[in-house]
DNA sequence: AGCTTGCTTGAACAGTGTGCAATTAAAATT
DNA sequence: AATTTTAATTGCACACTGTTCAAGCAAGCT
């Protein structure tokens, strides 16, 4: 009859092991697509990782595209989304929120791919959460309901893009095994000399060649953020 | 029968058929990836499409990611991105622009994931030529160099973002069978019950019921995009 | 005639996700 | 304590992937 198998020992596990749990998989897979992305990683490997067949693995979940939303679920649970009370706070909740997206997906890299397959529509408990947080966000600053998802959407689409394209530039420098310090759109393969033919171009390479080296990106990032909170807010003093 | 000459009998190929060449090659592989995504796309099936040996197709591309940037450019080609000469078209401009970029990503999904894998610095001509008239753009509107460029990367970003999001969940549900229609945020998977704990998607969810189904996509995406555009023009007449 | 160059081929390798029957060891039942 | 049931794991196998490479073929040049 009933089982209360309470959480210890579980069930069986033939040796000194406790058995697989789904939480146990999901962090060594969290492990291995961190340490080297997404493209590298594969069942064989992850069940090397937990110390078992690979085959083994199907038994807690699906599909490898199941384990990769049980991921991707996993790390939006890092996604911090403060909850604020007063409207004057939205602005500045909205600016952490992105920024904690961003970082997060600096963190892990392979989300950005990741996201890109599988959707961001319902895919776990923690983004879940994590919408519903963003959602009273705009709310108490003063948005309505259908509009708070539409300010949200915007922002989040906004950060998706934008980092998402770091993440993938990064990747493929560090395939390429490019140093980072080497671009900041200055010497890079073919591209100074194809510049050459679009004007445009090649004056924003010559005016970001005049630049300290700051992290560029960062300040890109930080400037397209101002402007669609701006936008957000005309529509609430409009 | 016999031999039909294309072009130019080019160099020698022993039958009927006038040689392989990288335009073909990247216009059939076009044409699997339009049709069943990145996902079911391999060298052996576009070698079957070109009616050659899978590895024929490895002389004139040395690698499928190549293969794949060659695509991504192929169809950076379809963005129209229009000449303008006085400052007031900037905004009409920028959002043609956007709407280019978006309706490409529809007619061609995979480009979301692949650009997700292999990032938008220099792939190819044709986005450095769109990259080029899109900075030109910006500056006609009145925006200096560095600031046209975050500009146009924070407009670009967004579509990527909100676009590429549209093309996974159309992907999913094309995978998983689902119409079109039963999506629209009404019902879905686990998703309405789940929504109980959270207040405020639960209210979302009721209010886009009481809507007419037209498309929400579409008006997200607007919306996004004005707020946008407004908060770069308070940076113009600011 | 031979030689060279440009392109194509088939076989082969190492690796992939996953289905399946057989196997283990612990829990439940007798 | 013996037995049955069941949760978990294993190894094998299949079909498929990207890519390498020696070998082959068809034309152009000498």
């Amino acid at each position: 009859m009933a089982e209360e198998v309470g959480t210890r020992p579980r069930r069986g596990r033939r040796r000194e092991q406790t058995a697989l749990s789904q939480e146990q998989i999901v962090g060594a897979a969290l492990k291995l697509l961190d340490a080297d992305g997404v493209d590298t990683f594969s069942m064989r490997k992850l069940g090397a990782e937990v110390g078992a067949a690979a085959t083994a693995v199907y038994w807690h979940v699906a599909t490898k595209d199941d384990l990769l939303e049980l991921c991707v679920d996993a790390v939006y649970g890092e996604f911090e989304v403060p909850e604020i009370t007063e409207p004057p706070q939205w602005r500045e909740a909205a600016v952490a929120t992105a920024n904690s997206l961003r970082s997060l997906i600096q963190r892990h890299p392979w989300v950005a791919t990741t996201l890109a397959e599988v959707g961001l529509t319902y895919i776990g408990p923690n983004l879940m959460a994590v919408s519903d947080r963003m959602l009273a966000l705009y709310r108490v600053g003063g948005f309505g309901v259908i509009e708070a998802d539409q300010a949200s959407k915007t922002v989040v689409g906004f950060v998706l893009g934008v980092a998402g394209n770091e993440a993938a530039t990064l990747t493929r420098l560090k395939r390429t095994g490019q140093a980072v310090e080497e671009w900041t759109a200055k010497s890079w393969p073919a591209g100074e000399a194809a510049a050459q033919q679009h004007p445009h171009l090649r004056d924003l390479y010559a005016a970001y060649r005049e630049r300290e080296p700051e992290s560029d990106a960062d300040e890109t990032f930080r400037y397209g953020l101002e402007r669609i909170l701006d936008g957000l807010e005309l529509r609430l003093r409009g």
